[in-house]
DNA sequence: AAGATGAACAACCGCTCCCGT
DNA sequence: TACGGGAGCGGTTGTTCATCT
């Protein structure tokens, strides 16, 4: 049932779900008159909408730019790197993904990310899942990214069958490159770390170029964390000694993780 | 086949910031 | 400097659709 305020109801201001014939009003009305002065532009153009809801329909929805349909393994790579490093910051993020709206990426955090945290029965927050992310989660995405493309132009890796080898992703001039490795858990613990070492195979490919990144985005060092967030900071080799030894993530949280395919 | 449930996505709301007056 | 309007951002809610029971 739709609950219309009172100034909406004095204005007759429609809300909910745009109707096609309000998106070619919009899309006309910005075709011949540009972009911007949203309040104006919704009372010039005929609609009986905020403007408010004009921008966030054209910039969403409408705008020819704007990238639909399914999150790529590259983009969620990226959504995670660039989350990791500045939070909520859907816009920032969003910025760097070319075609993809905030809100997208925003919906994308919460339908899928969270829901994943919630499944491990941690928070999203929380530094057991960023470990997950970091040891699990984004070390598969650049396996499925190789897997698909052959040798991804994406990706740079060398994986090594190495205990305390890792995946470095480095955003560099506008580049994303993802360099080394995997972390496998030894032997004898392998039981109950099948997923983690399937993939703690040797691969190498190529140094490649390719990324979401736009020229002159942003970069930092070795995955460009700058900040105390970053999933891969420095002195995360130290960091990496105590959760191989098993201080980081407990077994239950390992059984969680075990029990679910969400990062396939 | 129909209702319940959950995932995905679209849209709204409140707040803040910026800029012109 | 204070004020008001426009614009943008992040959080939240609503809607639709697919899957499950």
């Amino acid at each position: 049932m739709e609950v219309m305020h009172a100034d909406e109801e004095m204005m007759d201001l429609r809300r909910g779900p745009w109707t096609v014939e309000e998106d070619l009003l919009l899309v006309n009305y910005i075709a011949n008159h540009g972009e911007g002065r949203w309040n104006s532009l919704a009372r010039h153009a005929g609609l009986k909408r905020t403007g408010k809801s004009c921008r966030l329909r054209w910039l969403n929805y409408l705008r020819p730019d704007v990238r639909r349909g399914n999150i790529t393994p590259e983009e969620q790579l990226l959504i995670l790197e660039l989350h990791s490093r500045w939070g909520n910051r859907w816009s920032k993020i969003a910025q760097h993904l070319p075609g993809r709206t905030d809100n997208e990426i925003k919906n994308y955090w919460r339908t899928r990310v969270q829901k994943h945290a919630k499944q491990l029965k941690c928070d999203v927050n929380s530094k057991q899942f960023k470990d997950v992310m970091k040891y699990l989660w984004m070390p598969r995405l650049i396996e499925r990214i190789k897997a698909a493309s052959g040798v991804s132009p994406a990706i740079t890796g060398v994986l090594q069958n190495s205990p305390s080898s890792h995946h470095h992703l480095i955003i560099n001039d506008g580049v994303l490159e993802s360099s080394s490795t995997v972390v496998s858990r030894p032997s004898s613990e392998s039981s109950s770390f099948g997923a983690v070492s399937s993939f703690s195979e040797s691969f190498e490919a190529p140094p490649a170029t390719v990324s979401g990144l736009p020229e002159g985005a942003d970069s930092g060092g070795l995955c460009g964390w700058p900040e105390e967030q970053s999933l891969m900071s420095p002195g995360f080799m130290e960091f990496d000694q105590a959760w191989w030894n098993g201080d980081m993530i407990s077994d239950g949280l390992w059984n969680n993780v075990e029990d679910s395919s969400w990062f396939l």
